[in-house]
DNA sequence: CCCAAATTTGAAATCGCTTTGAATGAATTT
DNA sequence: AAATTCATTCAAAGCGATTTCAAATTTGGG
């Protein structure tokens, strides 16, 4: 069914049909309801490709993520927010995986030379992220999730990292713990690097000595933490207190603490940092778990809703967010054992 | 740069550029390289809607994942592996995410009408899934990952769920248990029937009695998981092992165990299925983790494949493939504490 | 050296839509 | 009643590629 059988259909030209479906104003009312309604009953939905030629609009943004390293429950849920929020703006969500840094430029290339998408989610920066300035001299629209310092002006959306880590570790300080383990995401990356920063502030704000086999490095994985903690269990003085970089390191920790033979919330205290997965309710766990928290779904939907004022018009500039981080006390953190 | 700059500063025809680029046989070999050196100097790439519309091929498969519930980790997983190999095809991966039936149905309409894609890929199919007899019915090429039953042949594939299931019920009977709890996926779906089938085969093959108390059906989440294992651990006689329908719903067994004051492994089993998250490894658990085990992101790769070979034209009928599951035994099974 | 065949190139049609500019007819003014 | 406006409608020109069909150029055989 295309819009020249619909016209013929109807006995009308394809311009007045096609009027009559965009909400043009120079259409008689009458005809337009009859346009609409033969469009319904006949099912007629206009060619996405011929209408995105004609439009010169893609219809769709892109999102590039970098192999199954980055394919994780954090994506997962923020492609869920953005691609839900999306859809009721009947925009596609164009997804692409890559394995190497290489790749990922092409991919940008391939994205804007090829005009498949009308902008892009950047995700994941690091301080000084390469990947913003090539979309920038690509003149292809994004917005950042997170954010990185180039110099240039451009739209963002991130959680005060830094704050939340200060807040989280400040709490610990105050009920006593002076051996407080952090195992942060990778270096390098803008939110660990906040996240440092906050920890570090709330530390010499008490001067509290900083101890560098405390922290760690690592993606936010439920192994990876429980190695880590398991070596840091073992330093004595042993560290009273840990602090989660996600849901996922916090399974991780919980493990290698009922490992060593302690108990979560009076042996060793956690706050971890939620992002709120579905499945993975800090409220349900045993015992509940203390989180710096803040949803990832609704960063994406934000996203979504900052990409549509993108398009419009509003300038990259003008388009910045910093959302608060919640610190939710529960059982998995009290004053340290003495 | 359209293909009308690039055949200008060539000083050749729109047509001649596009043969040469396309590896079309009448155009001389001179040329050709002189095309090719020229688009990729000046980085020229087609126009991706005005190429579709020429082509009438949308270079798009699209996949519909069912609101958060269903965007988990196995979903990511498997977008990764059939993104990755999708991407090596130049074809895109278009997302959409709804929340209900309804939105599903209107969603396939809509890729339909609008021929957004060239292909769907469909997932968590129930026993008589009507998707797919939508899908049959607005000729939209498909494969479906899962198995479903409509009396029409229909490209597939899928992992062993009875099999994989029988043999790890047949193996915790063989060293003595008797009180198995299933903790099985949403009542309905193929996957969990099939697994229930395995079961009750193992069960009924040993003479050993079902037990309803014993079978859960649910989302699998570490959460759900937990609540459904403490209740049964309170059973008596409390069951001596557990089959985890996820590597997540492993998690919150593990945890219900060690809340009810039992080691998983001597007094408790476990074997859960194993669907390979890269950040969840069954043998850096603590006990390792017996699991069924089968690679949803290789699931993904595969598909991608059939898709390819289906949009080629190979017949659905001809598209099957069943996959065997490994069972892989560790730590968290042994004989019942007697 | 000529003519037919093969090779190489190009002009124009096509894909299905939007949008410009013109045309039609009715309504309003003068 | 003629002149203007206004409200509707339509024919045709894009959008940027592919592809059909025809034309121009080489090549090869006699």
């Amino acid at each position: 069914m295309r819009l020249k059988d619909l016209a013929e259909h109807l006995g009308l030209s394809q311009t007045t049909v096609s009027r009559a479906l965009n909400g043009y104003p120079e259409v008689n009312e009458a005809t337009r309801r009859r346009v609409a309604a033969a469009a319904t009953q006949l099912g007629y939905r206009p060619n996405a490709s011929a209408l995105r030629l004609a439009t010169g609009r893609a219809g769709a943004v892109g999102m590039i993520l970098r192999g199954s390293s980055e394919f994780g429950p954090h994506t997962s849920e923020f492609l869920g927010g953005l691609g839900g929020r999306m859809s009721g703006e009947e925009i596609d969500l164009l997804v692409s995986t890559v394995s190497t840094y290489e790749e990922e430029v092409a991919a940008y290339r391939r994205l804007a030379a090829s005009q498949k998408v009308d902008a892009v989610v950047l995700h994941s920066p690091s301080l000084h992220d390469e990947r913003a300035e090539l979309l920038l001299d690509l003149k292809i629209p994004f917005v950042l999730h997170g954010r990185t310092n180039i110099g240039k002006p451009l739209a963002w959306l991130d959680i005060d990292n830094t704050g939340a880590l200060e807040r989280a570790t400040s709490h610990l300080l105050d009920m006593g713990h002076r051996r407080i383990a952090l195992l942060n995401g990778v270096k390098g990356r803008t939110f660990s690097e906040h996240r440092e920063i906050g920890y570090l502030a709330a530390l010499s704000a008490r001067g509290v000595p900083f101890d560098s086999a405390l922290m760690g490095n690592s993606v936010f994985t439920d192994e990876v933490a429980f190695r880590l903690t398991q070596s840091m269990l073992e330093l004595r003085p042993r560290p009273t207190a840990f602090l989660a970089g996600s849901m996922m390191t916090a399974l991780g920790v919980f493990r290698a603490i009922r490992q060593a033979g302690l108990e979560l919330g009076t042996d060793v205290s956690m706050i971890a940092h939620d992002d709120v997965f579905p499945y993975l309710n800090a409220d349900n766990m045993y015992p509940t778990m203390s989180t710096t928290r803040s949803s990832i779904r609704q960063a994406g939907v934000r996203i979504a809703e900052l990409i549509v004022q993108l398009l419009a018009g509003k300038p990259a500039e003008d388009i910045h967010e910093l959302w608060p981080v919640e610190l939710v006390l529960r059982q998995s953190s009290g004053p340290p054992r003495l």
